[in-house]
DNA sequence: ACAAAAGTGTTCGATATACACCCATGT
DNA sequence: ACATGGGTGTATATCGAACACTTTTGT
């Protein structure tokens, strides 16, 4: 596993040599882009179809080249925005992954992200380009190179991130009704959340507020629309939202 | 931002390139090993002075380069080896640190990783050699690069994993006594816990069986030996073990 | 009038928190 | 005998979990 020749530590004790002339692995940065459908209980991730070799003909997840000039989270924007049109929405780095032979062309390491966007915004020109698609989380199909493994690894974060922080509303529009973020709850989570106790706890965490607007959409009752108080913090302090 | 002559996608879209041709960046791993001494309340971290530009002279996180032949696992690992004679002990990655400025020599990507190594564990050579030495982490030196923001970013993942996770028994030797794991929480979330709250919460967790043996070591009552059930899950189900 | 969805309180069990004294040993 | 650290139980407050009916609208 250790090679002396090449037992060099930038970090640490330098020798009198140029970093940049010692192997280097290529690095890319793939973006996990989650969205919600309320209206089909879904939970979807953006994929593209490869066209090359490796891999060609499987979904993968949206990713490129790490430029020498930009940050790693400039990196992961870039590709939403060239990607999937999309700007300016939640993204946090998730994890980097290494494995030897992840990539069979060389060493790629790759760093994932994972990005959530808002039903509204997305406006994917999805049929425009039949390499572009939305899949369900519950039912991904062949993925390229080890993208299964970052997909659970991301869906993991989201369930876990849900239950002591706001991420929730990220995937959520401006305005929502209480139902509305209920059912992302549901969904992520994959239960049944008590609607009283759920709208109790939610409603005393404080992060919302009533836009004095209503939601009407055929029969039944109109809903109260509610707004996330950006100002509010987005880790729930020591206790969780959802225990 | 974006460099449409070097805007290919590797991941997705790759043309019939050579995936390593393009600019890459230098890849580097540093870890935090934080280690405990309950002799005097102290959290420590294990730093090395740096030799050679840059930032000669002041300490930094122990580190190297990533191999191609080895995955960021096993290069975290042998930075364990090689720089502090540790093996197989609680290593997890952290978060890949990539600003482009972050090193003045070239672009260079650091994985960090932490790792919690037991007092009992740690030979280093540290007066042998006066350039490895450990550190109060709440009274560190001017550090080189950005390892001041990675040893607080581990510190903060540190504190937060010890409340719904067993990672504090990583900290420990193999046996030790209720009252030194209580100060290994006091000393790492930096508050005072109730003795008999957190015997009685410990204990019902049912993680610790008694080892039959005692300690004692001066006066006062000698104090039963306790050992970490390994079968235990880390991941302390859905209820945090100090919430 | 009725179907459909929104909205609303209370009870009960579990858990967290606060708190003070006796026990076993070395000196 | 006393100093030192180990070991133990109870009462109260808070929080989570379970549970069903009324209100407002569209048709």
């Amino acid at each position: 596993m250790s090679n002396p020749t090449n037992e060099i530590d930038p970090g640490t004790h330098p020798g009198t040599y140029n970093a940049a002339d010692y192997d280097r692995p290529s690095v890319t940065v793939d973006v996990v882009i989650f969205s919600l459908s309320l209206d089909d209980d879904d939970l979807r991730v953006l994929l593209m179809k490869r066209q090359q070799w490796p891999h060609a003909g499987q979904w993968a997840l949206p990713g490129g080249f790490v430029q020498l000039g930009e940050s790693l989270d400039q990196s992961a924007a870039r590709q939403l925005q060239t990607k999937a049109g999309i700007d300016s929405v939640y993204l946090e780095q998730l994890y980097t992954f290494g494995d030897v032979n992840r990539d069979p062309r060389t060493r790629v390491l790759t760093i994932a992200y994972f990005a959530l966007v808002p039903m509204s915004a997305v406006q994917i020109r999805d049929d425009e380009d039949s390499h572009t698609a939305w899949f369900s989380i519950f039912d991904l199909p062949a993925l390229a190179f080890d993208h299964r493994a970052i997909i659970d690894y991301a869906y993991t974060r989201l369930r876990y991130k849900l239950e002591y922080t706001t991420v929730g509303f990220d995937l959520l529009p401006d305005q929502f009704t209480l139902t509305e973020l209920q059912r992302a709850y549901q969904i992520i989570l994959r239960e049944k959340l008590d609607k009283r106790n759920f709208r109790r706890k939610i409603l005393q965490a404080n992060i919302l507020e009533e836009t004095g607007d209503m939601f009407r959409e055929g029969e039944g009752r109109p809903a109260k629309l509610y707004r996330y108080l950006d100002d509010a913090m987005t880790e729930v302090k020591t206790r969780r939202l959802f225990p």
